[in-house]
DNA sequence: TCTTGTTATGCAATTTTTTGCATACTAGGC
DNA sequence: GCCTAGTATGCAAAAAATTGCATAACAAGA
């Protein structure tokens, strides 16, 4: 799979702009799916070409054209057409362990600091799915409801945040002594 | 980054072919690198060439030749090299959260079934961590002391699934009604 | 005997993602 | 007045990863 149909979700919710969708992937759902803006713009473009969304091109005074995506029929059948296929389970590729697992050629110092760096952003990550979920648990019951799904996702995040820096005080801890 | 690095840090720690390699990365280090066998062997073809690797060509009776690869010093050099530059944090890419949020398009049967599925794979996972570590602790202290970064990164596997079992169980829960 | 799994490697084409470069205008702080 | 951050989009080239195809032989179980 791919951005494809990441986007095609994200816009059958909600139709907006390649910017838009950048904005959505950075604060909150940057947890579970992350592209650059390049990318973006061009699987738009590509989506466009395939039939599977439309735009209006918004012309704005101060700001430059802002393209409107939204999904065409076409698009949301494709979208029903994914959904009833199986998902491979993600494949990791994480830097950061293949540099701990070799640790033992470089420096404990600068382990410590790779790790604080990358506790920083665990950290701050964390405090923003929070506060995203604080925000949901006090909606009504019933947007909470309609938006259940989305929900769990959030926890995927946040237990899964949880979790890292639980780890990297078993890490921190290690790389204590010697 | 990429498949490189780890391949010279899986080489470093000890030499072997490109079978072997895909071997290690399946049964124990899959929870932090994953590739398939032709990325593999292409990798280590391109390493070869860019002097990092060399090899010797094992002729064996009944199976292909086998080309048993090591770290040169400029492939040593590289990796200690590597090992000084800053690691940017991983990024994620999750399709089944991606089918889970736009769940209300399809039904909660389809969503259940998909999520078993990912269970499955998940708790075989884990208990195939939880063997290897098992053997780790039954090891001499020396030993231990010797692979206790590997042993750090195996730790993130464990607490990595752990977590996600636990939000699995919160997903259940959830897809339980309605 | 047939099918499945394991050992062992690789090329070619395509898809996906990243990196580098590019434009253009506004608002706010120092 | 200058610097930074934000709004808004895109092309081109390179790197990374996947998919499809290909070979070749043995062992084990149904």
């Amino acid at each position: 799979m791919s951005l494809k149909h990441a986007i095609l979700i994200l816009l059958e919710s909600e139709p907006g702009s390649g910017y838009d969708l950048l904005k959505r992937f950075k604060d909150g759902l940057g947890y579970f799916w992350n592209a650059k803006h390049q990318q973006v713009y061009l699987e738009l473009k590509k989506l466009s070409e395939a039939g599977w969304l439309e735009f209006e091109a918004q012309a704005q005074d101060t700001r430059p054209d802002k393209k409107n995506y939204r999904l065409t029929p076409a698009g949301h059948a494709e979208l029903l057409r994914w959904l009833g296929e199986p998902v491979q389970p993600n494949t990791i590729n994480d830097a950061l362990l293949v540099k701990l697992y070799a640790g033992a050629h470089t420096s404990l110092d600068n382990l410590r600091e790779e790790m604080q760096r990358h506790v920083a952003v665990h950290r701050k990550t964390l405090n923003s799915l929070l506060s995203i979920e604080r925000d949901y648990l006090a909606l009504p019951d019933e947007q909470r409801k309609a938006l259940r799904l989305p929900y769990l996702t959030l926890r995927r995040g946040i237990l899964g945040e949880q979790s890292w820096l639980t780890w990297a005080d078993e890490v921190e801890q290690e790389l204590q002594h010697d």
